[in-house]
DNA sequence: CTCTGTGCAAACACTTTGCAGCTAA
DNA sequence: TTAGCTGCAAAGTGTTTGCACAGAG
């Protein structure tokens, strides 16, 4: 992370604790897989695929299958352990409204919404990202569960 | 989108021009498929897919193929007529760190960075949105070129 | 002992690529 | 005429699913 203080050595291990309780408070059971997934992930600054997680586990667990490891990572999201970041698997969606707005997407049924918020419109690009970086795109984004989908059930 | 005026119908025209005129500074050749697509795709309000697109178009250009929806849009994209909203084709990448942070995406090398910018921290939810939706994440996200895929070109 | 998790293989969905024929300019 | 575009088919990549066995609780 740019601009980041340093993680105390012994926070892992917290951090594995409050996972365990976490796993047994969902009624997942506690295996090596999903514990070396999991601790590989936290100390993972690359915001990992499924398969560059591999790489990584392959190392020390040699015959962890990419299936496991594919389901093992929705399991950590269902639960609030890890989110999706990028590449949602589903198709690609395209925009061809180029006046400032943003979006909100529903998880559920996937649509995406349109709004305007006046305030997010001049958002500026922080002096640590555009020293180093030229930013093409800049938006807010917000996700969770539409109307339709919260009056189904 | 919610909270929208609406558009004057004689602006569809005006936008169909504007993109003839980009087409030809771009060196592209304006084909019926071409105007069709982005015709449909300015005119579609849920950021469609290929395949959404394919089925609004079939109706009146039964012959088109998927290819070339998705190579088109992915034209559109590079002339910048179009971006894309959602589903990099690329895999999922997950984050496991669940302390709140920005991030910023290289478009070339998909390389993802965190950062912390501190006034993003507590970006409000619009009324507008909270009032329909369950909002269960929000973030400020930037996209562009990356410090290293600039100095290799 | 029981029931969830894992690994394997197959199925699936989406995207990209190569190529021959077509067409806008 | 000719470069770029389209449609088709095949290949490629990532994800999901079904099933039998293994192992956590």
């Amino acid at each position: 992370m740019l601009d980041n203080k340093k993680t105390g050595g012994s926070e892992l291990k917290e951090q594995m604790e409050l996972f365990h309780t976490k796993c047994r408070q969902a009624n997942l059971r506690i295996t090596p897989q999903r514990t070396t997934i999991y601790k590989t992930l936290i100390e993972s600054k690359d915001h990992p695929s499924a398969e560059m997680l591999r790489r990584k586990i392959r190392r020390n667990f040699p015959n962890i299958s990419l299936d496991t490891i594919n389901r093992t990572l929705l399991t950590l999201r269902d639960i609030g352990a890890a989110y999706i970041l990028e590449g949602s698997g589903d198709p690609k969606r395209f925009e061809g409204n180029l006046k400032t707005h943003q979006h909100f997407k529903c998880v559920k049924c996937r649509r995406i919404v349109d709004f305007r918020h006046k305030p997010f419109d001049n958002i500026k690009v922080p002096p640590i990202l555009s020293k180093q970086f030229t930013v093409l795109r800049k938006t807010v984004y917000f996700e969770g569960i539409c109307d339709r989908c919260r009056n189904k059930k």
